[in-house]
DNA sequence: GACACTTATGTCAGCAACTGTCATCACTAG
DNA sequence: CTAGTGATGACAGTTGCTGACATAAGTGTC
């Protein structure tokens, strides 16, 4: 017999997204979560920076993704075309089965500021990183982060859509629409 | 004599600006500001719903200007011009006076994750209600939002940009070039 | 197979953010 | 003069989060 189980981050996550779901964010302590999970608060704590985090893990995957398009995009594409290569790259990591666990997630995380805070954080991360792959490239400021604002403002729209109830297209889909309606917005005018 | 000095909120809103400037966000305790400005701790949240909030106060103003700015736009604007509208109705609010201040609170909130969440949030909610606004005119989803959003994210790189060493161009300058670029670069492609 | 080494976890003490509750003092209306 | 109102203080309590140290499981070495 081991001391432990294996998977304790895994347990510690998805005890949490239940108990956020069942109980609410706030109502939840880091000590039910980690008993939850057989584990002690100052474990949760070692895997997780903090409360809120345990739902966002793996985030850097999705940026990986992200800069791994952006880096795939030809070099004559102008800033906003790389931009919409990042973007476009992250389809493969909302395939129809993660559907549903997607949309539990998000209502979690709308349904409390403190989350919906840490969330807003992470895409800002994300257009960061977009801006300085645009940097990179030789793109200058304000344009670099200007196209990756917007792209990962599609990115958003997008993702709200292909969760939405009764909702069937897929991401690449609804992304490719929410683009067309941007650049017929701005082109007018 | 009172028993307590007028003033209250303001006198803690600088002490915690000036601490936070000193020696930092995380390093400043509740406790330290109320004792700046004469105070208690308790006096402290019953102003500020959190340590951060007092950096925040005063956005509702922000908002207001914005909405009355959207208001403001004809009839037969645009989605993308009501959202140009909106922001350049916040003009007013940064004056040449207010640049030097302006940069000293964003750069003790960029130095913070957890103050540049809050900071985020607030953006988020500008959008929202800009986004409302839009609905309001008959402006279908995922139109408004994205209008909206655009609107913010030009709204702060223009801002980035006049706090930004050694520029002297006022608030409506950049806005205008800002949203010259967006147009620019979204028109392409 | 004894020994050290590493890794995942537990235990415990403690700080600081935030909240609820009640007391207190100044001011105001009548 | 008194009763009421509103801002503040005093104080205790919960919870998120951290540091320091202990312990047990697994891993290698001779």
């Amino acid at each position: 017999m081991t001391r432990w189980e294996p998977g304790a981050r895994e347990r510690l996550n998805s005890a949490a997204l239940e108990l956020y779901a069942s109980k609410g964010f706030e109502e939840t302590t880091v000590a039910e979560i980690a008993q939850a999970a057989g584990l002690t608060e100052r474990t949760f704590f070692r895997y997780f920076a903090d409360k809120r985090e345990v739902l966002f893990a793996g985030s850097e995957l999705l940026e990986q993704q992200m800069l791994d398009g952006a880096a795939a995009a030809p070099k004559s594409a102008t800033a906003f075309e790389v931009a919409r290569a990042a973007v476009t790259a992250t389809a493969a990591y909302f395939p129809e089965d993660r559907r549903s666990y997607s949309r539990l997630r998000a209502k979690v995380i709308t349904e409390n500021p403190q989350l919906t805070e840490r969330e807003l954080r992470k895409m800002s991360s994300l257009a960061e990183a977009i801006a300085a792959a645009l940097r990179e490239r030789g793109i200058p400021e304000p344009t670099a982060t200007l196209a990756a604002q917007s792209g990962v403002t599609v990115f958003r729209v997008t993702f709200a859509g292909w969760i939405s109830e009764g909702e069937r297209r897929s991401f690449v889909e609804i992304e490719t629409e929410t683009f067309a309606q941007l650049g017929a917005m701005t082109a007018k005018g």
